[in-house]
DNA sequence: GCTTGACCTCAAGTGCACTTGAAGTGGCAC
DNA sequence: GTGCCACTTCAAGTGCACTTGAGGTCAAGC
């Protein structure tokens, strides 16, 4: 499979070409060359592109996943970083876990105003008191 | 328990005072009066500030929290809203799973680059494959 | 009664992640 | 060979959630 052209890119991908454009600015991928005017990008940029939502569907920064990959272009990503980044989403993961614990209890308690509901007020209160910092 | 003053509220809710000055701007926290110049909550701001941070924590923008709030400052959340809230926060919970699978994998994984890895690769087409649209 | 400092207002600024608009270009179909 | 139009660049704009700065005020402590 040769080069992709930013079009077909876009298409696969799902992302605008704008951010195609963006992301290259960035450094976040690289094309390989131009058609005339136009941006050619080896096909494995797609799996670069799944890697950067799947970052920033983690909560990373562009800066931060930018400083994932190495000069080359190849991914190298600081492995302690990795483990901290995981014990933070696991705690992301339960705050939410909670959360939707409460959003189903409340959508289906019978309370007036969910304030009134004393379980509600018990999830609201304990996310609360763990709630830090969020991204 | 009597007014709060916003140096108080800031303190006990975590939030800087520039913050609660901009939600009420919003209309999301309401002050019942001034000492001076000075701003006064009712001490229910805190429960109400709670509110609005795990909202903003599952993913709801202000506007959207604001809407859950009626008129007269009692809480009035479409249940419905809710259900597909918690589903939404459901698949959520579970992409940022695989994630975190994904990422304590790499942490661990012994390959030279992590795209070298099947099971890595595996994962980001995986969580790449669903990937909707997110936040 | 005067100083002090934490609050006040209002406008502008910030950071992030993009998007949009104007003006230009070049490969491809005809 | 010429017209089209999807691409190009670059600067500016957008939306969100706040934050900052300048200039002002007032309750409390000395």
């Amino acid at each position: 499979m040769p080069a992709l052209d930013i079009a077909e890119v876009a298409r696969r991908s799902g992302e605008p070409a704008s951010t195609l454009r963006f992301y290259e600015e960035k450094g976040l991928i690289a094309s390989v060359g131009r058609r005339g005017l136009r941006r050619l990008f080896e096909p494995s940029v797609l799996e670069r592109l799944a890697l950067i939502a799947l970052g920033r569907a983690a909560g990373f920064s562009l800066q931060e996943i930018a400083r994932m990959f190495a000069a080359d272009g190849r991914v190298r990503i600081d492995r302690a970083m990795l483990r901290s980044k995981a014990e933070e989403l696991d705690k992301t993961i339960r705050k939410l876990s909670v959360l939707r614990e409460g959003l189903r209890h409340a959508a289906a308690c019978p309370a007036p105003s969910h304030m009134e509901c004393p379980k509600f007020r018990r999830i609201v209160r304990a996310a609360s008191t763990h709630a830090k910092r969020r991204r």
